[in-house]
DNA sequence: GCTGCGTTGTACGCTGGCGTACATCGGCGC
DNA sequence: GCGCCGATGTACGCCAGCGTACAACGCAGC
């Protein structure tokens, strides 16, 4: 065979780097080869055009964003709710996820297949918030709406730029989810301690 | 003078339109133009370029989005809570001034002037929330993250697409609000009735 | 070392979008 | 009515990006 200096993966990979930085519209053929230092000769013999390797990418990040994650979790063990806050922070404080979801989210907002996969990579981590939660709250009804505050306070907080005398995001986010996720919260009760972030 | 047939407005309107629909890179002049059944030969008597335009759309939006619901929300009247329910309603239940939240959003991760625009008017919002929270709960860091989340939710709702079994969105929705904004909530209580959004 | 095949570089035509220069058109004021 | 001036249409040069065709290059295997 010949050389194979750019295999495919390198492609998918740039272009998910790219599109967390800049967005979907930012992934483009000719932008990829130059920061991969080729030009565009060799990427139409793996994909069709444009459109094939982001579908390919959509692939990936669904791989990426959720079955990876939930195998590590599954590694790590602990209870329900400590595996919903490794998740979330495995996912929602790496740089390179958060930013990959919410290039996608918006994605979604105008492509349908990027919104096909964004239902089901929400649905799993909707399903592993309700585990969680249904551990100590038995209202279905209650559950859902505390799973749904805490997934989108996970997206949520990279989206609001808004500042917070005296604290820190991070301080905010931990006392937000301590009421998301805990039996005794949401009634007045006093602090718990620190947490970092999920 | 001249006919004047598409005023300035009409540009900083298309374009909000646009903003809407697609995000900032689909605001292009000559689709603006075509969308107004002109072409775009006045355009720029109006605006020095497409960055101008740009500007004065973040300037417009600002003012629709929090200005206008802010007086909208004291003539209104009711107590803190009210009010803040119903500047979500009018915010994040208008078709309109919900997608240009996502897009200006979305902007904002790559533009600084976008984000600037959008720290204040988040700034602003979060005052309300501090501010009707405050008249039910003592603890500062709890009203801050009660107010973060809620935000969140409203915010959220938009750009997560997991489904529900049994329950519609806003059921969902109304039950997150009522955790949140609800003095009695957050410790296992009963359904307080139905409530369609915020 | 030569050959062959797969990878990559190069060059092309096409489209869409930007901003400019200038022509044209149509009311308003006289 | 006529001329003026501003609003708009038209045409242009430019650039970035897509996808194609083909040339060039380099390692594998012989």
């Amino acid at each position: 065979m010949g050389a194979l200096r750019t295999p495919r993966e390198a492609w998918v990979e740039e272009g998910l780097r790219t599109l967390a930085v800049g967005g979907v519209d930012a992934v483009r053929v000719e932008v990829l080869a130059k920061a991969l230092g080729v030009t565009k000769g060799g990427f139409y013999g793996y994909f069709a055009d444009r459109a094939a390797l982001l579908t390919t990418m959509l692939e990936v990040w669904e791989r990426e964003s959720v079955d990876d994650v939930l195998r590590q979790i599954e590694e790590a063990g602990g209870d329900e709710v400590d595996k919903v806050r490794l998740a979330g922070r495995l996912t929602f404080s790496s740089h390179r996820l958060s930013r990959m979801d919410l290039a996608v989210r918006d994605w979604a907002r105008r492509d349908d297949q990027a919104a096909e996969h964004l239902r089901r990579v929400d649905n799993r981590r909707m399903q592993l918030l309700r585990d969680a939660i249904s551990t100590f709250c038995e209202d279905p009804e209650e559950v859902e709406a505390r799973s749904l505050l805490a997934f989108c306070a996970a997206i949520g907080t990279h989206l609001v730029v808004a500042d917070h005398p005296g604290l820190t995001r991070p301080q905010v986010l931990g006392r937000a989810s301590d009421l998301v996720l805990d039996r005794r919260a949401m009634s007045p009760v006093e602090a718990q301690g620190e947490r970092d972030q999920w």
